[in-house]
DNA sequence: AATCTATTTGCATATTTTCGAATATATGAA
DNA sequence: TTCATATATTCGAAAATATGCAAATAGATT
């Protein structure tokens, strides 16, 4: 294994999360199980556009999918992802309210 | 603020890092401040490709600069995005090893 | 001015994202 | 069984983004 294998599969996964729709699917199936329509659905986002994300995060495991009947649910393949994810939506709502309050501060004295 | 405006966020955040290069620049000056020159030489990358992936995260406010002569230094600007990216390694590792822990159970088993 | 360090520019290439249309797969009705 | 329907995936093409290089430029120091 090259010493910079680490970097690669790193990037890789966060490549995954490096799209709007993606995190929004992560979130959405990190709780409960969940079929491509209703995600589309809940995104407003068409069925194929969904199912292509999905593709991307089968493939790379990070999703794995169950069939009932016509439907295909899917759902994170591991909690440490959700959690992973979750950690840095925190970052960033953070960074937000800080962002929001300099603003204020900012305006206060004028 | 438009609703799906944090996942975009989120998303910018994790599309800095979803690069090995950018990954190891984060690593490298996570800990200790490091001039471009330094950073370039410890990943055997041209200076110019660093600058350029640095002024990308300077952009997002990922790192920030001090001046000392000539050189100019780079830190993350905050530790928790270095937690978060550590967090994210850790996941990688495990799932690494456990990948190899499969390979030699198959292998066992012939 | 000459040198060291870093950034920017202009370009070529590669990758990602999205769409509409076509295709596949399972179910239930006739 | 065969057909129609519901659900999901794949294909081919267009547009948008990302990446990396060499060369040019900028800023600070001696």
């Amino acid at each position: 294994m090259d010493a910079k294998d680490i970097y690669k599969r790193h990037a890789a996964f966060c490549q995954l999360m490096s799209n709007p729709k993606r995190l929004e699917i992560i979130f959405l199936i990190g709780k409960e199980a969940m079929c491509v329509e209703e995600i589309a659905k809940k995104m407003d986002v068409r069925v194929a556009n969904v199912s292509q994300h999905l593709a991307l995060m089968r493939e790379k495991n990070v999703v794995s999918t169950t069939r009932e009947g016509t439907k295909i649910y899917y759902k994170l393949t591991s909690p440490k992802l959700l959690e992973a994810c979750t950690l840095i939506r925190e970052i960033m709502l953070d960074q937000a309210k800080e962002e929001l309050a300099a603003l204020l501060d900012a305006d206060s004295c004028q």
